[in-house]
DNA sequence: AATTTCATGTAACCAGTTACATGATTCA
DNA sequence: TGAATCATGTAACTGGTTACATGAAATT
């Protein structure tokens, strides 16, 4: 029934994502990634145009010529159907102490492509794995800035602290949510 | 006077800012990267020895064996001069709209060697400028937010939110910074 | 006796960065 | 008319990931 799923980059997510709102051109993308919040991406052409390639080599988009006659014709991209299943598997993964770590921006995008796509229904639960596994991270955290406070210089502790409180401002806003979504 | 130095990665950095406070191993800076807060960098061998020789190459660090009769010795590496010269060079690199935008936490991680290692009369100014840089990217997130609010779904319009108090919250603990230092 | 920890490294692969290249169209 | 914007792409380089490899010492 459910096939394994190629796991995708930070990149490839957030261009599918995007995507599965609306076709769109590698420059609509470029633009996007240079003047909205979605800015932690690169809008460089030479990390852009060639994702479009393998996504599309792979066979979850397709492009689509506009202006046929140019001689740089505008091409914009859809998700296929296994694009979109690519996509659903890739955003209901599960979530991991490594994406809470590293990857935190990713975690958020992931919200917004769930709820955007598959609803409230799936959106809440996401945010409930979510608020669970930050709250384990955070424990782990407080402990660690207990054990570690006496060989700690001030530089050390006050950079802890503003990690620490990042994932309680993850977690109030986790908990927002579900009150929104409910 | 002052020469251009090479801008080095963020792994670079983290490997140079802690050897810039006691000679280690990789083995030991692999151990730091799995078990404390520093976990958003990757422990895998494969990361560190390659960058650690390419330092040395660069002669931006020194290797000592410890157990030279031992099959896998030992190599505790320190900063050379060079390297300490290369170091304070990026610490001291003006904050950039990117940096701000694309790598927070290496913002964190050089507030804390700057402190560590050149002290509080340069971890100030530095605070005060990464404090400015964030108001200025809150404001026109701000903006954009205000602007959007009527295109956004309540994903985007929630991922937003935490967005922006991400900032607000770097920005509070700057202040708090600054006191603490005062 | 078996597993974990200490300890260092390499090789193939892949993806992102930087810089380059092209040329039409629109705006000042 | 000159600059900015629209629009797509490639090539060389670099660095990180994954997986593999080795083997001693300490722990269970």
């Amino acid at each position: 029934m459910k096939q394994e799923q190629p796991v995708v980059s930070s990149l490839v997510l957030a261009i599918m994502g995007l995507l599965s709102q609306q076709p769109m051109s590698g420059y609509d993308i470029r633009k996007l990634f240079a003047t909205t919040a979605m800015g932690h991406f690169s809008d460089s052409p030479g990390a852009i145009y060639p994702a479009l390639k393998r996504c599309e080599q792979s066979g979850w988009i397709k492009g689509k010529v506009q202006n046929p006659e140019s001689l740089r014709p505008r091409r914009v991209f859809s998700l296929t159907h296994p694009g979109r299943a690519v996509l659903k598997a890739n955003l209901t993964q599960p979530i991991t102490r490594d994406d809470i770590m590293r990857r935190p921006e990713e975690l958020i995008l992931r919200f917004a492509f769930i709820g955007e796509s598959l609803g409230a229904d799936r959106a809440r639960p996401y945010i409930q794995e979510l608020l669970r596994e930050v709250e384990a991270y955070l424990s782990e955290l407080r402990a660690q800035a207990k054990t570690n406070k006496d060989n700690m210089t001030i530089y050390g502790r006050l950079s802890m602290e503003l990690g620490i409180e990042g994932y309680e401002l993850d977690a109030r806003w986790a908990r927002r949510v579900l009150k929104e979504l409910a």
